[in-house]
Order: C-alpha cells, then sequence, then structure tokens
DNA sequence: TAGTATCACTTAACCGGATAATCGCAGTCA
DNA sequence: TGACTGCGATTATCCGGTTAAGTGATACTA
C-alpha cells in the first residue's frame, strides 16, 4: 500500500503537492498535476480514508442504530429494513456510506464509546424505547443526532416518524365509512412512543366519531412477539361480545389477528375487519390481503438522513418532528358489518 | 470533546500514561490508573477511533458491498436482508461494526478507492456478478476480502455459498419421488454464477434419475424481475404440452410461477407442483405455502464474517468454498402428479 | 532599478492516539 | 561505594494525510 509520501518521493514534489492534486486545488502547474496523476494511477495509490478523517474531521458515514440486534427483529424486521434502504439509498446521493450499530440500548457503557468515537459524522437511531439514556447523553456530548421517533423532540433534537395520529384517524374513518361502530384496537407495547401514540389516536378518532369503547376491546399487545399478539387476539376474538373490527397496532399483530381469527372460523372480512399499520412487504400478498395504513417507510428514512446531513453541515437543525403522511391502503381484510 | 492531551494534562501524567491506562499496561501504579480513569469518566473523554485505527491500522470494522443498490432488490431483498443479519450478528461477536457499500459493480473507477481506503478491516461481497473487475483489483491490491458466491474460488479467495447443486438435487429428488418424470426449470441470470450452477445442477438431476427433459420446458429468467418471469412462467404453463412439475430458480421466480399458474385457472399442486429456491421469508405465508429449498442465508453471513476475521488476523486463509448445505422445506405447492 | 505581485511549490505544524526507547529513582548486591 | 535491576513514568517518533504560512523565482509596476 503506497502511502502519499511514495507517490511525492516517486514524482520529486512534496506530499503537500500530492495532496493539493488530489483535491483539486489548481494553483499548481497542469504539467505537474498529470505527471502526479498519472504517478498516482500507475501505483495503484488510494488515500487513506482513516488518516483523511483524522484531519479534516470528516468520514463520509453515518451511522445508524437499532435496538436487539442478536434477536430476529432488528434488521430482519421489514420497518427497519424499509428505514435502513431509505437511509442508505439518500446517504449513497450525497456520497456517504452507512455503519450499522447494534447495542442494546440500556448498554449505555458501552455503546456510548462506539457511537461516540468519530468513526462517524452523525447518527440515525430508529425508534428509541421511551426509557433510554442514550439520547440525552449523546446530545449532551455534542454528537450530531437524529431520530426516527416522534418523542425524542423532548430532547431537542431533530426527528422524522410518520403521523402516528394521521393514520390511525385514516384507520379509524375508514372503518366508520364502512359502517362499523364497535371498533377494537390491539396495539403494541405502551413504553413505546408508537404505542402510547397510536392509542391515544385511536380514543381520539372514535371521540371525534361519537363512538364508544368497550373496556374489553383495548388490548395492549406486542409489536413484535407474534405468539404474544396471536393469543391476545384470540382472546379478545373469543369474548362474549367479540368485535367486528378491529384496528391493529401494526400489520404484524394484524396478522396474528388474523391468523386467530381463522383458526376461531371467523370469516374475513365478513364478520370481522382488520386494519393494520405499516404496508410491510408482506401485507399484500399473504393470505388475506391486508387493509392497512401505509407508512412510507424509505421516505422517512432518506428524510431522517437529509435531516443528519444538514445538522452535520451545521444548518441549524429544526428540532422538531417532521412528520411523513401515511395512507391508507385499502385490501382484502375490511368490509361492512353484517 | 476532549483530547488524550487534555486528559493527560488534567491528570498531571504524559499521553503516553493515559494511552497506558486505556489500553492495559499493567505497569502503572494502581493509584495512577484509578486516578486516570476517574478524570476520564469525570471529563467524558472517549478515544476518537479514527485516530487508533490511524496507529494501529484497524478500525474493528467489515465491509458488506451489495449490488445495485439505487434499485428495490438491494437490501430490501430477502436474500441481501439474511446474509445482511448475519453479517451483522457475527461481527457483533467480534466486536465489530458493519458498513455497507453500495456502488455498482462496474463503477471500478469510483468503487474501489472507497473500497480501499483502510476505512474497513475487510469486505464480504455479496453474489457478484461473473464480470466484474473489482474482486481481482481487490486481491491485487492486497485488500482483504471474502465474498458469498462459489464462483470466486477463480481468484483464489475465500468464499461461501449454499450447496446449489445439492439443493437443486433435493428438489428434483423430491420431485421424482412424488412421481414426477417431467420436470421444467425455468431459472435465474444465465451470467450469476448461482443461476449457471442451479441450471447445470438441474440438469446433472434430470441424468442421475435418467429423467428427459423437453428442450421448450428448460427457461432461462431473471431472479429479481418479477414481471419478466411471470411472463416466462405464463408461457412455458401455456405450452402445448405443460409441465406438470417446475423447479425455479429461485423463490421470487416460483412465485411468478404460482402468479401465472392462478391466472391461468391451473390448481396447484393438483396440477402443477413448484419448488422454490431459498425460503425466503414470504415463502411459508403467501397463499401457497411454497415448497423450497432454503438456505441458510444468517448461517451463510455469519460464516462469511468469521472466514473474514481469519483472514484479517493474518490466519492462512483456505482459499477453497466452504458450501453450507441447504435443506428441503416441504409446504403446500407440491404433490404427485394425477 | 528597486519594489511589488503573482505563481508554483515546499516547509512545518497539526489531527489524536500508540508504542518503542529512554530515563530517573529506589533497592540489591558484591 | 559503584554497578546492576526493576519499576513507573516520560520522551520522541510514527501512523497518513491536510493546510496555513513561507519561499524563491519570475513578471510586472512606477
Amino acid at each position: 500500500m503506497p502511502t502519499i509520501r511514495d507517490v511525492a518521493k516517486a514524482c520529486n514534489v512534496s506530499t503537500a503537492t500530492v495532496s493539493y492534486v488530489i483535491n483539486g486545488k489548481n494553483t499548481l502547474l497542469p504539467e505537474t498535476r498529470e505527471r502526479v496523476l498519472r504517478k498516482i494511477r500507475e501505483m495503484n495509490y488510494h488515500p487513506s480514508a482513516v488518516a483523511r478523517g483524522l484531519s479534516n474531521k470528516r468520514m463520509n458515514t453515518f451511522g445508524i442504530l437499532f435496538d436487539n440486534v442478536g434477536s430476529e427483529i432488528a434488521i430482519w424486521h421489514p420497518y427497519t429494513s424499509g428505514i435502513l434502504q431509505g437511509v442508505v439509498a439518500a446517504s449513497a446521493e450525497v456520497g456517504c456510506n452507512v455503519t450499522i450499530f447494534t447495542e442494546l440500548w440500556r448498554n449505555a457503557e458501552i455503546s456510548l464509546p462506539k457511537l461516540r468515537d468519530q468513526r462517524t459524522d452523525g447518527i440515525i437511531i430508529v425508534a428509541p424505547p421511551s426509557d433510554t439514556d442514550i439520547l440525552p447523553s449523546l446530545l449532551s456530548a455534542g454528537s450530531k443526532v437524529v431520530t426516527i421517533s416522534s418523542e425524542s423532540v423532548s430532547f431537542g433534537m431533530p426527528s422524522v416518524d410518520v403521523d402516528n395520529a394521521f393514520g390511525i384517524k385514516l384507520a379509524v374513518r375508514h372503518l366508520r365509512e364502512m359502517g362499523h361502530r364497535e371498533i377494537a384496537f390491539i396495539g403494541g407495547q405502551i413504553n413505546m412512543f408508537s404505542g402510547a401514540m397510536r392509542l391515544s389516536a385511536f380514543q381520539a378518532a372514535l371521540d371525534s366519531w361519537s363512538l364508544s369503547l368497550l373496556p374489553e376491546h383495548l388490548v395492549l399487545s406486542s409489536y413484535e412477539d407474534s405468539s404474544a399478539s396471536y393469543s391476545d387476539a384470540k382472546r379478545l376474538l373469543s369474548l362474549p361480545n367479540p368485535p367486528a373490527a378491529v384496528v391493529a397496532g401494526n400489520d404484524q399483530i394484524a396478522f396474528s389477528v388474523l391468523a386467530a381469527a381463522r383458526d376461531l372460523g371467523i370469516a374475513i372480512p365478513a364478520q370481522l375487519s382488520v386494519i393494520g399499520f405499516d404496508d410491510i412487504a408482506d401485507a399484500a400478498t399473504t393470505q388475506h390481503a391486508l387493509t392497512t395504513i401505509k407508512q412510507p417507510l424509505r421516505e422517512i428514512g432518506a428524510a431522517a438522513t437529509r435531516l443528519l446531513a444538514q445538522v452535520i453541515s451545521g444548518d441549524c437543525p429544526p428540532a422538531e418532528c417532521l412528520l411523513v403522511e401515511p395512507t391508507l391502503v385499502v385490501r382484502a381484510t375490511t368490509g361492512s358489518p353484517r
């Protein structure tokens, strides 16, 4: 591996000259530039990004942090995967790479050094749980951070998220317009902001339509744990007064509801309407094509990336949450009640 | 951001001492060590990975390179996603991060510098096409490279891949054992090694069972382009003598075959058996649960990562392809012919 | 003709750490 | 007392680049 000094020696110039050639300083004699460029190619020289990063404090790399890499849910999860795709695509546009970080939220001791060691120019944090202490630590340390979560506004960091309230409103309106009056909700973890948000949005939406809610029609389940949501759904559908319409906290939960309905012999959508949230890739192709609220994951990832680029370049960051509007995708799991 | 010099000054010691404290040199007075550690915590100091990387030439970061980030197929593709998950998990085990690289294969001019600038300690290249010139370039430059592709053996670089031949053999045997004698094949791009490999394995498998193949029952289609494979499948199934069993080059193609069969009113599996390759996540949950050859993607990614770690650490790399055995997963798309 | 720009490049300091070599200072031993 | 050892810390150099400041030569100016 030749260094810049090797190239300089071979050209009989100083390393500064080589550096200027590489970085396009235009006060050089064209002939010199050519000579150096030729040597560079000839020697197969490539400047070290690390050394370069050390001096100009730019690695042209963004970090992205998920929870729980160990488990199945992190990268494989369609939500994460969609976001990641948007982040990578938008990063490529500005010539940056993306590094994946994977510590657990709770391990601030382990995670923080990695996140703060300048290996990346900034970090996108995906859906941090409410109770992590990483966010304030990073912020106080001056790290460039953007989150994908509406909650982070409280820390004064820029963020992007889907407009959960709007999405839930779309869902409820859709069911209402199909004639439903008794709508149940089976949501994800309440300690995740989206969990809390979608729940409260659901109640607000019911209120705005003057619909009432039976307490037993409100279930808090899990976004990822399919077996948990399956049994929760089964319990809900086995009630003496089962709902005829269910808004699920996300598609995965919706799938569990559908599975429970199938196993209980409940016809979809004749006896039960189900609507999800996210529109993960499976949603269109599974047995019952799922009606859902489509979350534009790639756009969200891309928006977060652009926001991060702004923060890094010093443009005063808007410390508010950029809300991206979801859309209603009507497929085969919703219909009018009998 | 405090530097090591700031810490040293605050402790009235030299930077060397601080460095030794950080890196656990044991010839230090316990009292000194404590004092420095306390200051480090107090000042919220984190050593720069970049500076560190510059001196000890280790970034604790692996790179992973896919084709075509711009298009839908790269990260989102279940194959890539599965590999990535394995790579990230195995990297985390050895304390490394993963950086995603995304240039196109053809742009060696642009890609090479990024891949060779020491930002990563080594690179995992996923399914390079046969005609890229990046591999030999990297190799001749002394980069640490591992590929996921059986083809790369020709360049003398270590690699990992699924045992394509074995998988195809499993598929054909399964169909044969169900009583099929006329088996068609609709494969992916022939310029991808797996495309060529699965094709020749298919022919070999037929031979070993002394089965013959109608020329029109051999179709070369596309791994990713669903509309192309859909029309190719439709053409195949519309032949005067349509096959009663099809081995598809991958699951995506198999889905296209299923879609074409549905649109042509062909019953699955009564009139047509379909078997895929990969076992992507969708395979189990789509309308007809797909019988397929399951590729252990995460294990492959993890194996590649471990191989790369070996190469980096200097353990003489086995310049041969590590084959991981796939398994047959029987679901609902195969059955005996009428 | 001396003074001043301009040009084309070099010098030298710096980025933030790692580490081999060195050094001062007990304590040991002959 | 002088030589030798070990310990604990320091000094100095290096990693591979970037870049502000400086330099020597030529060209221009008054």
